[in-house]
DNA sequence: ATAAATGCAAACGCTTTGCGAGTGC
DNA sequence: GCACTCGCAAAGCGTTTGCATTTAT
């Protein structure tokens, strides 16, 4: 077994803690430095990239032009804030059987979908000024 | 006003033309250099973001990491089969409601949406092996 | 001369990889 | 000594931009 390990270990960590869904690869780096005194961006890379291996957490395009990463146990859809790009997940899956009607119309054989919502949240809806 | 402008004319056409949907920056390059004897990455480049400025097309994301661009007429979705890449469109928008949906289930106000749906197309779903 | 389109090459942003050094065991 | 992690630097890949050239008016 590997003996060390901080970074990998402080990005596992990250996913397993609180709410926080949907980490770019930035913001995995920046909290792994600021956890320690500092990480390599490879090195999270790396990280990242075996988690994805093994299946513990899933990658996903939120068309931003940058990878997200959360973990894989659920499948459900995202919400991205155009204004500060807060990423909010969507409960259910209400497309299961949209994908039937897919499948009908297109001939296709459905086997998966990625979907994204974007608009505001809701504190970027209140304020008069966004970006 | 612009005089000759060969490779612009040859982008422009390729939208307007046949049933091809979701054009990719290769693509495009690809069918100028091919119509014309040759034609600059950069210059289709640049024809595409002009149409895309003027509202002509509209820039998709099919999450294969490339750019794609449609005529931005009507609103819908698509699918991209997973061995080939070949991309079809789906008929109508089955997700007016669901954003509602959305949006009282997260709070975000829903300005728009993306989805890609991927699968295999007819013929991929056909043929034992695939790539 | 002027304005515009083009080609070429290089910059960019993000992801990915090669390699050498440090370190528990 | 070995296996493994890490950091650094550079390569990739697709998109974007700067600049000099050509060309029709």
């Amino acid at each position: 077994m590997p003996r060390p390990s901080p970074v990998t270990d402080v990005v596992k960590s990250l996913f397993g803690g609180e709410a926080r869904h949907a980490w770019s690869l930035d913001e995995l780096h920046e909290a792994a430095r600021v956890a320690l005194g500092g990480a390599d961006y490879s090195t999270v890379f790396r990280a990242v990239s075996a988690m994805e291996r093994e299946g513990a957490i899933r990658r996903i395009d939120l068309g931003d032009g940058k990878a997200h990463y959360e973990v894989g146990d659920d499948h459900h859809e995202h919400v991205r804030c155009d204004s500060c790009g807060q990423v909010a997940e969507v409960p259910g899956c209400v497309l299961e059987d949209a994908a039937a009607g897919v499948q009908n119309s297109t001939g296709f054989k459905v086997t998966s979908h990625h979907l994204v919502f974007t608009g505001l949240c809701p504190a970027c809806a209140e304020t008069p000024s966004e970006l």
